[in-house]
RNA sequence: CGGGGUGUAGCGCAGUUGGUAGCGCGCUUGGUUUGGGACCAAGAUGCCGCAGGUUCGAAUCCUGUCACUCCGACCA
């Protein structure tokens, strides 16, 4: 194609992804418009584009929330010092990066009130209220909501000190039904994270030296970044009847005994279009899923003021629109070399073009995103021809992204049965998902981490026996684990 | 919290030996354009991060501070 000269201007404007990926994730943040910066360190303004993203991802994970019985609530931002500090692991966890709110105008607080961290506490707090039989179990709460943590390095939606997040938190009545749920829920994640948002993940238990501050088991969803780099990408927390010892929650069972329910909790936060951009972004911009593009289709009408083109344009629209899929028609001023630019920088994933040339030919031309691909679409009178094939390319961008990351994740995924194959892998091919066999020591966990710069992501559902032998000690080994560099 | 880098117009940057601030892009108006970031003309825009200090005079020198950013340790 002739476009070089238009390659050149783009990498101009943003850091190439291989030269410098972390300037490049900035790059892609300010300049698709995706946030901004704030003046309180740590608290990015999330922009229109950006928040429509969120505001995409909300809607599809709701839904499936719903679907499996799970309502929404909304608890205080604030937490009373004396609440948090009821589950001793919890709060110890929790504490070295809780912003504390200590004064009300000028007038000190008797108590000071911490700025959620999460809402463990604030749940059981109201369950203890709620929950007297078993009869009220179980309980599905939800909420969608901010919440602080005092971070000393921040990026945007990697890690800020405020962030955007859901929080499941569930009450049940025996054990099982409780592992069932946590289990259920990182399925509607890593379904959610594979089909919607394009992104390949691992699904497994954390390690017990990983495990969220008071829970029995931290099930996560792990995805690899285009640089090589691990990102939880969301958690599921089952964590036994260890809160509602510590708060008092109780049920009567069917037979009049008091018994303490079991709890979970699981979440996802903004992070996910971090996620996003660095698993699909490229040197043209972003490159987003199309289940949550806020622009999915986007119509450039070229030699706009010739008579025709506008009505035609316009016509395409309507007829995407009506469909329910998301188009945005640009006929302002600037040129069309301007809009490609623009709207590839955004990520939009299939953009229509037409011309005086094409309304001739009664075609118009769809260009997929993640190859620049160019193909004609024939115009029938209907556009019914057309709606159709642009319902094929979107989801062709999708399944194309898909294999694209996991392609990614496959190059960059090592078996490795010492620490020499570890580190030599590392350095031949870049960093990357180390399978390894682990004897189950906390020990080998932080040796491996000193030696190689890997820790441990995820003990993977889908196990394998590389080899009988600990990556590490040599001593028998208990489980294949993912290691990685983490975000 | 340790180590590096950067703070000057909305954005990206220049500013020498201290002498009172400039370039590109963007923005506004008018016109010509439109198949890969168009062109011409005329405009508008500055607490030089903040606070002290040195000096007749500071964007420039000194001290402090804050923010952003990158690399580590900790974390969704």
């Amino acid at each position: 194609m002739s476009n070089t000269s238009g390659d050149k201007k783009l990498v101009e404007k943003i850091t190439s992804r291989d030269t410098d990926f972390a300037q490049w994730y900035t790059d892609i943040v300010k300049n698709a418009d995706l946030a901004d910066y704030s003046s309180v360190k740590g608290c990015m303004i999330i922009r229109p584009y950006g928040y429509a993203i969120w505001e995409n991802i909300q809607k599809i994970m709701d839904a499936r929330f719903k679907e499996t019985g799970h309502e929404n609530v909304y608890m205080p931002m604030f937490i009373p010092e004396g609440l948090l500090n009821k589950e001793k692991e919890h709060v110890e966890g929790f504490a070295p990066e809780v912003a504390w709110v200590t004064h009300g105008g000028s007038e000190e607080l008797t108590e000071r009130l911490c700025v959620r961290p999460t809402s463990e506490t604030l749940f059981c707090e109201h369950y203890a209220k709620i929950i007297n039989s078993y009869r009220d179990l179980p309980k599905l709460y939800n909420q969608w909501c901010s919440v602080v943590r005092w971070e000393k390095t921040t990026r945007p939606f990697l890690r800020t000190r405020e962030f955007l997040w859901q929080e499941g938190h569930t009450m049940h009545a025996t054990a099982e039904e409780a592992v069932e749920e946590t289990l259920r829920m990182l399925d509607v994640y890593a379904d959610f994270c594979e089909k919607d948002l394009a992104m390949p993940v691992i699904k497994g238990p954390k390690t017990p030296s990983d495990k969220f501050a008071g829970a029995v088991d931290t099930y996560a969803i792990e995805a690899l970044m285009h640089d090589g780099k691990a990102l939880q990408a969301g958690t599921s927390h089952y964590f036994g009847d260890g809160f509602a010892r510590a708060f008092g929650i109780t049920y009567k069972s069917k037979d009049n005994k008091d018994e303490y329910p079991h709890q979970t909790s699981w979440g996802t936060t903004t992070r996910l279009i971090g996620a996003i951009i660095m698993t699909h972004g490229d040197d043209n911009g972003l490159v987003l899923p199309p289940a949550v593009a806020p622009i999915q289709v986007v119509i450039v009408p070229v030699a706009q003021h010739k008579p025709g083109v506008l009505e035609k344009a316009h016509e395409l629209y309507d007829k995407l629109a009506a469909n329910g899929i998301r188009t945005k028609l640009d006929d302002s001023d600037n040129s069309p070399g301007w809009k490609f630019a623009e709207y590839e920088m955004k990520g939009v994933p299939v953009r229509i073009e037409i011309g005086p040339k094409d309304i001739e030919n009664g075609q118009c031309v769809a260009v997929t995103r993640h190859n620049r691909e160019k193909t004609f679409i024939a115009l029938d009178d209907m556009l019914e021809g057309f709606k159709t094939a642009v319902q094929e390319k979107l989801e062709e961008v999708r399944s194309a992204i898909y294999e694209i990351a996991l392609e990614n994740r496959r190059k960059h995924t090592y078996n490795c049965t010492t620490i020499d194959e570890i580190n030599s892998a590392l350095k031949e091919k870049g960093d990357g998902f180390v399978r390894a066999m682990w004897c189950g020591s906390e020990e080998c966990e932080d040796k491996v981490k000193e030696l190689t710069g890997v820790g441990t992501r995820c003990i993977p559902f889908e196990q394998e026996k590389l080899s009988d032998k600990c990556v590490c000690c040599g001593r028998p080994a208990k489980k294949l684990v993912y290691w990685g560099k983490a975000y």
